[in-house]
DNA sequence: GCTGGAAATGGTAGCGCTATCATGCTTGGT
DNA sequence: ACCAAGCATGATAGCGCTACCATTTCCAGC
């Protein structure tokens, strides 16, 4: 028998390499007494496969500790598909996570990444040609390039496939994952409401960018609805840096009815802005409180360490480049694209940057 | 002629698939004049191709823009190899270049990648567990667990290779990739001396730490050198984090003969001090000099942003795999592991948080 | 009970590459 | 000049898996 001779040699090798861990398909055929298809298919989980067949191979494939070979599965469907992931200059520690989500979900379905990274205008059109030339199947888009209709403009006449991730803006024909960025903006702003303030200011992100914009309407309907009026005297400018935080902090904190609480975009703003605190003689949170946006490792590295939303960067990234292998697929098949808009929840996390506003007099005594 | 029919059901499939890209290394044999064998010798560099033969080779694979496939060949290889990568809380923003590199390597050598956090010592054990009935063939350690005399107890009880990077005390049988901590601490603090600092401080990092030690030494030898006496009044005891460099700098800045520099050993520890510079009313750096070391995202994000030593991360992370993948392969032709120990250059980044130090007349003034 | 067609399963032939051995073609020592 | 030794190259056989088609099994409907 030609298979078992087969199977004696491979044997041999299986004692030489990784641990023993070398289970094939047909390891997992021969135990249960199916064909090697049969479980091709079980693994792939297509139909035509008796509810009966699918329990007991899965058990096998339990059993055995089966794992596909990815090598073996992109070589043979003819898949390897390669998958851009194009970042620029957004703050390293998003990236960071973004990876790792990335990282997980590409070794699952060995597909080969991409990482390239470009900076201004020109660098997108110079990685948009290496992208032609290489050949990729997809790409994905952390932000800030996630927001770009340039970039989306550009992708879409390539006939690529590619997915934003952490988008404000699900542009109507591209697909998307991304968190609610007002719901968020409103969620927190209600918190500092709840913990008793009543003067809050806000820093916004950079004008540029429309998430920046959902952000400060959340606060703003936030506001509204609990009854307290938007005084613009509260609002000030910035641009998602911490240098641009730490002076709209000045204008904010500077004045005589400074606010006791100030919610900046994002956590590297929030950090200027404490810092802009402690060199006006502020205590955080005793003086003012501050909050920020994002959860990048800036806001627990400072201190205090930053009350901030989080977004699950790593799931988000993760999901989105499912959604793109999904895509790919489908186009492959020469389906048409139905663009998906995945949003996952936020989680306010509260550290040691916020707290009920003290009243003056306990203030004073300091 | 099969082969010649066989090429052109092949070329249908081309069309169909990944615009036209998929040259396979027959395309190439064909194009010289060779067999395919000789191709797969060029491609991995081994001797025996006459001179000659190996440029042609390459040229055509200039020509006709081929790119192996990574599947292919590494299911004919048997040589899928899975490392794995363990990190325990670093700075994330370190993390991140990290991923960038190992990620450039990884894909480019196509192994597979098994990404573990673990917190704590039992998280450690948990790791390896899993490793162990996953089945990895090295495992790669940025810091750090690359210090830990622990893991690599443990790794080596598991006949794992691996490698550890940035380092600090390359243990003698474990292989690792690292700069010399000691000339980048004793570069950077002779750079102070020649701006012109006489009193400059130093905040240690954690105790435990031997680079936290290589580091100071480093200093230590700097100024020893430059004539200047070492004043442990000047130097602060810092635990890698923020926290512990506002409060280190607290106690250097706040003393009436105040260092006129101060050089945190990590970044997160310089923001920290500048954090206190400012909190004192001090500018930096034009009442006080503050520089770090890493060059993390933390270092360029701050206002001022740091001068700081540069670690080309990504790169050395990228070697480390390198080197680990050797070992793998030759750990299974049954070599003896060799252990390495690479030492790449660091850089000095001057940006805005450094400058000569001011005359006391001309600080008043302000 | 028999037939037709769908559902379930199996067989075959590679995916692109490399390990291995076989084969030519050089060398150089005697 | 002859043969062992060495080098450059080629032919062959899979790696583990899946696409594709062939076959078997099953059951509805007459």
């Amino acid at each position: 028998m030609t298979i078992r001779s087969q199977g004696v040699r491979l044997l041999a090798r299986k004692i030489s390499r990784r641990g023993g861990s070398i289970v094939t398909i047909h390891d997992v055929a021969q135990h249960v007494g199916v064909s090697p298809m049969t479980v091709s298919r079980v693994i792939n989980a297509e139909k035509n496969v008796r509810e009966e067949t699918r329990k007991k191979v899965l058990e096998a494939i339990k059993v055995l500790n089966y794992s596909p070979n990815m090598a073996a599965r992109s070589l043979a469907s003819q898949d390897s598909t390669r998958v851009a992931l194009i970042y620029s200059n957004p703050s390293m520690s998003f990236l960071s996570e973004f990876l790792l989500g990335i990282l997980q979900q590409s070794s699952q379905s060995g597909c080969q990444l991409l990482i390239e990274s470009c900076e201004g205008p020109e660098g997108v059109a110079d990685v948009l040609d290496k992208l032609r030339t290489v050949g990729v199947d997809g790409v994905i888009l952390p932000p800030p390039l996630s927001d770009s209709t340039r970039v989306a403009k550009a992708l879409k006449d390539m006939k690529l496939p590619f997915v934003g991730v952490a988008t404000s803006r699900p542009l109507p024909d591209v697909s998307s994952v991304s968190i609610d960025d007002f719901k968020a903006a409103f969620a927190m702003t209600s918190r500092l409401v709840a913990l008793g303030h009543k003067r809050i200011g806000f820093i916004k992100g950079h004008p540029n960018s429309f998430y920046s914009e959902l952000r400060y309407n959340g606060y703003v309907e936030a506001l509204t609805k609990a009854g307290i009026k938007v005084d613009q005297a509260c609002v000030g400018q910035g641009y998602f840096t911490y240098r641009s935080g730490f002076d709209a902090a000045e204008s904010l904190l500077s004045r005589p009815d400074r606010p006791t609480a100030v919610f900046a975009s994002n956590d590297d703003m929030a950090a200027g802005a404490v810092a802009t605190a402690h060199r006006l003689g502020l205590e955080v949170p005793d003086d003012v409180t501050i909050v920020g946006f994002d959860d990048t490792s800036m806001a627990s590295s400072v201190w205090p360490e930053l009350t901030t939303v989080r977004q699950p960067i790593s799931d988000m990234a993760a999901l989105g480049l499912k959604m793109l292998l999904e895509q790919i697929k489908s186009k492959r098949q020469g389906q048409a694209l139905k663009p998906v808009h995945e949003i996952r929840d936020f989680a306010i996390i509260e550290r040691q940057s916020s707290s009920a506003p003290v009243p003056d007099a306990e203030v004073g005594r300091k």
